[in-house]
RNA sequence: GCGCUCGUAGUUCAAUGGAUAGAGCGUCAGCCUCCGAAGCUGGAAAUGUGGGUUCGACUCCCGCCGAGCGCACCA
């Protein structure tokens, strides 16, 4: 509805004597600063007075006067430098804020299907902490995506080809002989327990197939238990069956991208200038093999072939390296470079014990998402991973997830929840069981916490323009001080003013409603009872 | 060396180029005969550093300091 709001506002603007025929920028607002006791904040002076060459204040004391002649404004003050501040009707207020929709009517022809790859980790160990920032970014994304209406899947492209699956292979081999794994393998004390599990009269040929097949299991059981939802986990495997690097080369050739050199195949990364690598790249080796980032552009030119539009690959920041000649890549097949998106989120800095984790499979020593589940929780991983924005670093001390959870502000959230329901309960037992809308004056409290309640789709907008969830994280703690506060000053249930009990039991049905989609959206439960 | 990313209260995180830089946890002072005190009210407390752009800079540009990551016929 703030949608229509500002559309509604522009018309009047650009239709008044004034501003009729001015080149005008389109009308923007954000939540007023609070010292100004207004509802609505616009810059929109501020940006006519660059095209319109008068000073920013006159043009906002003239759209003021625009302002104040629509209903639902009942105030707009013009202050310097050039701001004007709103106030909205509380009748008007409590209509915005009931409106329950969320989906974007633009969106619902899902004729623009998204494709958002992510983790995506080698079948190679269990998963470690740092995919689950990934994890996190990804079905959040995903899932906020979905609910604006976009057509929106989410994969896991399972790397069972190549060379580490035979590195797997000797790897567990040796270890179901008693022994190390070769210098290069891998050293994780899960090939140990897996070979114990391995069956008796497994052929030897099969040590690494079973192997791989059982870490796959594992990484989805991870990804269920991290309420991480994929559409389809992705097989490598499948690629080769069809062909499909072989043929991606060919359409590379055709497009004049490739050429031989030292008896190896080179994609012409730095061919164009638009989408440009810093030097070329070998799509086969000399010995005839086809490398990892042919099976990749292979892969990415099926997620195009099945329809998807855009591509949103997120990638750890120690993957950023590989973005130029993807980026290539897409242009070489013929696609539009902003049709690939790359989000590159940094890694997770673990410390333990006041020393920095390092996190690397082969070296075997690192803390897995599992452990990580266990001893901290998935909600308190879920929303702490949620709130940075994912260019940002991130620190992580285990010892201070593990004995002080309370830090985490997921409780502080959730804690809203829990105290709604109590009341409904509450109000359920005196037999209060319908409460269809506000219908007594409000308290600012009140106010506060409707206006607030309006904001709700335009974070989720904010959070797909910028692709983070982050903008959510902050926005549901923000809600949930308000309510907290509400809470305190204005009590719900009262049987002398059952008016007023149904007005307020509204608006905690309300807030209860969009703290528990706001959870939802990024993987973390909305308990009743805490 | 070159490239990417980041330096904000004690701490973990915010802030479409906007007004007096917001929160959680911690800390100090208060608040429960009443719907859940995992809460509320009020304090103390921050933009690494030096320039520039502009009406206005945490945000954009340049230098410096510091941190992480990358620079394979590995994935």
């Amino acid at each position: 509805m703030l949608e229509q709001l500002k559309k509604n506002i522009f018309i009047k603007l650009t239709s008044s004597d004034y501003f009729k025929g001015a080149q005008l920028p389109p009308v923007e607002f954000s939540a007023a600063p609070a010292h100004t006791g207004a509802d609505l904040s616009l810059n929109w002076a501020m940006a006519a007075a660059k095209t319109m060459r008068r000073a920013p204040l006159q043009i906002a004391q003239e759209a003021c006067k625009v302002l104040r002649e629509i209903t639902f404004i009942s105030e707009a003050e013009a202050v310097a430098p050039g701001f004007i501040n709103l106030k909205l009707d509380d009748a008007f207020i409590i209509k915005m804020a009931s409106d329950r929709r969320i989906k974007d009517s633009q969106n619902e022809s899902g004729t623009h299907p998204i494709l958002i790859e992510f983790v995506s980790a080698n079948p190679t160990g269990p998963l470690h902490v740092a995919s689950g920032r990934g994890a996190s970014l990804g079905d959040s994304l995903v899932k906020i995506h979905r609910a604006l209406g976009y057509a929106c899947d989410s994969e896991y492209y399972v790397n069972d080809a190549g060379n580490q699956a035979e590195l797997l292979a000797v790897s567990v081999k040796a270890r179901k002989e008693g022994k190390e794994p070769p210098e290069n393998g891998y050293h994780g004390s899960y090939l140990i327990d897996l070979a114990k599990r391995m069956p008796a009269d497994l052929p030897e040929e099969q040590y690494g197939r079973w192997a791989m097949e059982e870490l796959i299991k594992t990484q989805q059981q991870d990804m269920k238990d991290f309420h991480v939802d994929f559409t389809r986990w992705f097989r490598e495997s499948d690629l080769h069956k069809e062909q499909a690097p072989k043929k991606a080369l060919e359409t590379l050739t055709q497009q004049g991208y490739t050429y031989e050199k030292e008896g190896a195949v080179w994609f012409g990364s730095t061919k164009d200038n638009e989408a440009q690598d810093d030097k070329d790249r070998v799509l086969v080796r000399k010995d005839g093999r086809p490398t990892y980032f042919l099976a990749d552009i292979a892969y990415h030119k099926n997620k195009y072939d099945r329809g998807y539009t855009t591509l949103v690959d997120i990638l750890g920041a120690d993957h950023h390296g590989y973005v130029p000649r993807m980026k290539a890549a897409v242009h070489a097949l013929g696609h539009a470079e902003n049709s690939f998106v790359p989000i590159i989120h940094q890694l997770v800095h673990l410390t333990e014990h006041g020393e920095q984790v390092k996190m690397s499979k082969r070296a075997g020593r690192f803390i897995t998402l599992r452990e990580l589940m266990d001893e901290v929780g998935t909600d308190v991983c879920r929303f702490f991973f949620a709130s940075r924005t994912p260019n940002a670093h991130m620190l992580f001390d285990m010892d201070l997830a593990k004995k002080r959870t309370n830090e985490n502000p997921v409780f502080y959230v959730q804690y809203v929840h829990a105290r709604i329901h109590s009341i409904f309960k509450a109000a359920a037992e005196k037999g209060i069981t319908e409460y269809p809308g506000v219908s007594t004056k409000l308290e600012p409290q009140e106010r506060a916490l409707l206006l607030k309640l309006i904001w709700f789709k335009q974070i989720l907008r904010n959070c797909v323009s910028d692709l983070s969830p982050h903008h959510l994280t902050t926005y549901l703690v923000e809600l949930a001080g308000l309510f907290h506060a509400f809470y305190d000053t204005c009590r719900v249930l009262d049987e002398n003013n059952l008016e007023q009990t149904k007005s307020r039991l509204f608006i905690c049905q309300r807030v209860a409603e969009r703290i528990k989609k706001g959870l939802e959206f990024i993987g973390v439960s909305a308990p009743e009872e805490m």
